[in-house]
DNA sequence: CTCACTACGTA
DNA sequence: CGTACGTAGTGAGG
């Protein structure tokens, strides 16, 4: 039995909620403010909010084991045939709300909630069938409506939930509460609505009478029928005025009974909550952009307790074996051919990291073994059979991570080999848009079972099943164990997956080998020099001291620079500047905007406030180096393999991917990237161009491909051509103009995007790029062809097969659309380029290792390598590193290389 | 303390 | 109304 909904001591009586979803949706709409709610491209969600909002609370409060939402299938219905002018008063569905019910279907859906509608009835008609039929199976059924009429089928069983304030605050409309509101029995409510009418639905009621007379009467004859039948019998103005319309009672009454006997796709039975597909929640959550509320529902159902069910059966049971001198050696020989779960616990960064224990585990198709130890309990005797174990690439390991794991092996001095499979790393190739892979959920989503540490509830249906040796009782050894178990189970799931998208070599052969590279560059570091970064640090310091002491001075008050908020007091209302373009919570003081305005004014404040930013982010980005320097002298950043959706790395703690180099200060931070001890010189090797040599291997187009073969400057010679002058003719204005179109059109770029960035009339910005496609007409098929593709087989692919799946690229929602066509543009370019530097990583390493030279990897920048050169190696090196780079994709253009020397950063760059 | 927002650095 | 990232400060909320 599904007890997710039910409270335990209460099970044996079903309870089916019931919502009337346009009513409520509705309700939420006008209680909460549509500007506080809606996503960062501007959909408004203050309807979806609130109704989810409130359907979580009900989930919560009311416990309800079988749910379902109805909703009106249009305007036209059996009533309106029948009365035209019914709820003729009401005034047009905001634009704003009607595409929020789509939205409130689709969160339904994610949490397997059915809703139902059907043509030519209201949401309350098939509420009034559902509700009668549960009544008549003995469940107690709760209706939540904001219709008045519901309050007809109140009876002992059911119950309405009436709105009174917004959709926070719902009455309990029980056959008492109707009584006492309207004087009436619930039942009785349609025939008092039919005297009193209703406003709301533009049903007309008899002049004079109110709910008072009604309910009088009502009580008097015992019902409508009877009053109608007495209706001579009533005196004063008010039975005068009901003998006058009687025939607009009648048909009242008609129009607000509600009926019970509709066919409907779903009886009561079929109700029964569902587990939610998280996954899918998490998807529209993400879209809805709602954390609170996502985590709301999630903390009632926290992850796994929906999936108990199918896991039954295959939730593995796992012996954690009692580690005795010998048993490790003994354990993992008798497993010398199997692929072994491996998960490590401990602080994974690349320099002072630790392990505290480890956990081996078998598969073994859901009867598993696992060995789960802290490093402290280990003998000196099973420490080397430990590591030799690590050490050795032919016994097959599956982590999860294995980048992070590496480097809290080393931290104890342990070598790691033989990973074979990644979970971490296939997820991501899987769904490179996913936020996270967290093990416990990919587990739960794949294998249908939950992660959880057995000593809680050992034994439980769903869980693992682990015996707990004498002396082995430690929980954290016990949590690794239940990971390492199900890393191969995961492992085989997601190879499936990977299979399934093509994707399984990109694993076996990039992903999982750069992972390797990616350890050691990060163990290894970039040489710093600390005291020049000191300096360098006081310096900045000194011009922004010196810049806030002159902009205060010019303003004649001290206000915080780095506050907007402060700014636009000053700026706009003390110096009473022209406004600027306009931003969620005021006017933007973008340096754009700054720039802008000192065009316009001249104001030195300005001057000085631009002097003050640009001092103020160096001498961040100085003293963010600093205190990033390991005991080593070096810095060892991380690069995550796992969060760029097309399938770039990043760079984090700190980002050595985005340090300066436009302007001289920010370059003289380069200079503080030194080679190291023991070293010759750093080297960078970047690629030229390499989105655009992509772009002309994509499309095909043979001029675009002959201006890269024709060796010229690539802006020139394709400003030649869309210009008609010859090469040498082509200003450095109208240069920059085609770099600026060429890199935007990767990008997805509108011609109004490229008037804005060049500052020319959208029709000259146009016509540009008419002219553009004129001459390379093969980019603008491969565009078309690109989005058109991913439309139909719903992703994008690189050039190695890396894939991006965009759905919203058939979103009926014209933002979300564009987006994912802009993302689908971009994809298949800037991920070919990812794929193609993190082969040539693989080859620069493994030529450096086959030839035994000292030279080594250190940075990626994008499109660069940066290298520390071991002494006398640098020709040859050179040498390697092109070769290497230039031969990391056959593309229909040369990929070249331009290479750099020095003893910084700086200094090796150009 | 966490979060959204603004701003800005890189490819 | 151009893609992909990470970081830092402010100010509002808890």
């Amino acid at each position: 039995m599904d007890d997710r909904f039910a409270d335990v001591t209460d099970i044996a009586r079903p309870r089916l909620l019931l919502i009337d979803g346009h009513s409520m949706a509705y309700r939420a709409y006008f209680a909460l403010p549509v500007d506080k709610f809606a996503t960062t491209t501007g959909e408004p969600t203050n309807a979806v909010h609130g109704f989810i909002s409130m359907l979580a609370t009900l989930l919560r409060v009311e416990e309800p084991t079988h749910v379902a939402v109805a909703f009106d299938a249009g305007s036209t219905t059996f009533r309106t045939v029948r009365f035209p002018q019914y709820k003729g008063t009401r005034d047009a569905t905001p634009e704003q709300f009607k595409g929020q019910v789509p939205l409130i279907k689709e969160v339904l859906t994610s949490m397997r909630i059915p809703f139902l509608e059907k043509d030519m009835f209201e949401a309350d008609d098939i509420l009034a069938t559902l509700s009668s039929q549960a009544d008549a199976l003995g469940m107690e059924v709760l209706v939540c409506s904001g219709d008045r009429d519901s309050l007809q089928f109140v009876n002992e069983n059911v119950t309405v939930l009436y709105p009174v304030k917004g959709v926070s605050e719902l009455a309990r409309m029980t056959p008492d509460a109707v009584q006492v509101k309207y004087g009436v029995a619930p039942h009785q409510y349609p025939d008092l609505a039919a005297l009193v009418g209703e406003t709301s639905d533009n049903i007309p009621g008899v002049p004079g009478v109110g709910p008072k007379t009604a309910a009088k009467w009502i009580n008097q004859f015992g019902g409508l029928e009877e009053i109608l039948t007495h209706a001579d019998e009533i005196g004063g103005k008010a039975g005068e005025s009901l003998r006058a319309h009687l025939d607009q009672v009648r048909l009242n009454r008609e129009l607000n009974h509600l009926l019970t006997d509709i066919e409907l796709p779903f009886g009561p039975d079929d109700l029964r909550a569902q587990p939610w597909d998280r996954e899918a929640m998490n998807a529209v959550f993400d879209a809805l952009q709602f954390r609170t509320l996502r985590e709301r529902l999630f903390a009632m159902h926290p992850a796994g307790q929906d999936s108990e069910q199918e896991a039954a059966q295959a939730a593995p049971e796992v012996e954690v074996v009692p580690l005795a001198p010998g048993v490790l050696a003994q354990w993992l020989d008798a497993r010398a051919d199997q692929t072994l779960g491996l998960d490590v616990a401990g602080r994974a960064v690349p320099a002072g990291g630790d392990a505290w224990a480890f956990a081996i585990a078998d598969g073994a198709d859901g009867a598993g073994s696992a060995i789960a130890l802290d490093f402290a309990d280990l003998t000196a005797a099973d420490d080397v059979v430990l590591g030799t174990w690590l050490a050795d690439a032919t016994r097959r390991k599956v982590a999860h991570g294995g980048k992070a794991t590496w480097h809290e092996l080393a931290a104890r001095g342990y070598d790691l080999r033989g990973i074979v499979f990644d979970t971490e790393l296939a997820a991501y190739l899987c769904f490179p848009d996913q936020r996270g892979y967290d093990l416990g959920e990919l587990v739960e989503r794949h294998l249908g079972h939950e992660l959880r540490a057995l000593e809680t509830d050992a034994g439980d249906q769903g869980s693992f099943d682990l015996s707990v040796g004498e002396g082995n009782q430690d929980s954290e050894a016990n949590r690794l164990a239940v990971r390492a178990a199900a890393l191969t189970d995961l492992a085989e799931v997601l190879g499936g997956e990977l299979k399934d998208r093509e994707a399984a070599d990109l694993l076996a052969t990039l992903e999982l080998p750069l992972s390797e590279v990616l350890a050691q560059v990060e163990r290894r570091g970039i040489a710093m020099d600390v005291d020049y970064l000191r300096d360098l640090e006081k310096h900045f310091s000194e011009i922004v001291a010196e810049a806030a002491r002159s902009a205060y001075e010019v303003i004649g008050r001290e206000v915080n620079l780095g506050s907007p908020k402060q700014l636009q007091e000053v700026l706009f209302d003390q110096l009473a500047m022209p406004k600027t373009k306009k931003i969620k919570t005021g006017y933007t003081t973008d340096a754009a905007a700054l720039a802008d305005l000192f065009a316009k004014t001249e104001h030195p404040f300005l001057e000085f406030l631009l002097a003050h930013r640009d001092a103020t982010r160096l001498r961040q980005t100085v003293e963010g180096l600093l205190k990033a320097v390991a005991d080593d002298g070096r810095i060892h950043t991380t690069f995550q393999q796992t969060i760029a959706a097309t399938g770039r790395l990043s760079s984090t703690e700190p980002n050595l991917q985005n340090i300066p180099i436009r302007t001289e200060a920010g370059r003289r931070i380069r200079r503080a990237f030194v080679v190291g001890d023991g070293f010759e010189t750093l080297l960078t090797a970047d690629y030229s161009q390499i989105e655009m040599r992509i772009m002309a291997h994509l499309s095909g187009d043979t001029a675009l491909i002959e201006a890269f073969r024709s060796g010229e400057d690539l802006h020139s010679y394709v400003g030649s051509r869309v210009f008609g002058v010859p090469t040498t003719e082509v200003t450095s204005a109208q240069r920059s103009k085609i770099k600026a179109m060429s890199y935007g059109l990767a990008y997805g770029l509108s011609s109004f995007g490229l008037s804005k960035q060049l500052g020319i009339e959208v029709g000259e910005a146009a016509k540009l790029m008419d002219d553009y496609f004129e001459r390379f007409g093969g980019v603008r098929t491969y565009l078309t062809g690109v989005v058109d593709e991913a439309r139909a087989t719903g992703y994008t692919a690189t050039i190695m097969g890396r894939r991006r799946y965009l759905p919203d690229l058939t979103s009926d929602n014209r933002q979300r659309r564009e987006m994912a066509e802009r993302m689908a543009l971009n994809a298949p370019i800037q991920g070919s380029a990812a794929d193609i530097i993190k082969v040539a990583m693989l080859g620069v390493e493994r030529e450096i290792a086959e030839r035994g030279l000292r030279s080594r990897l250190l940075l990626q920048i994008h499109d660069e390598l940066v290298l520390e050169v071991g002494a006398g190696e640098l020709t040859e090196l050179e040498a390697l590193v092109r070769e290497q780079m230039g031969s990391a994709a056959d593309l229909l253009v040369p990929l070249d290389v331009s290479v750099g020397v020095g003893a910084s950063w700086h200094d090796a760059g150009h």
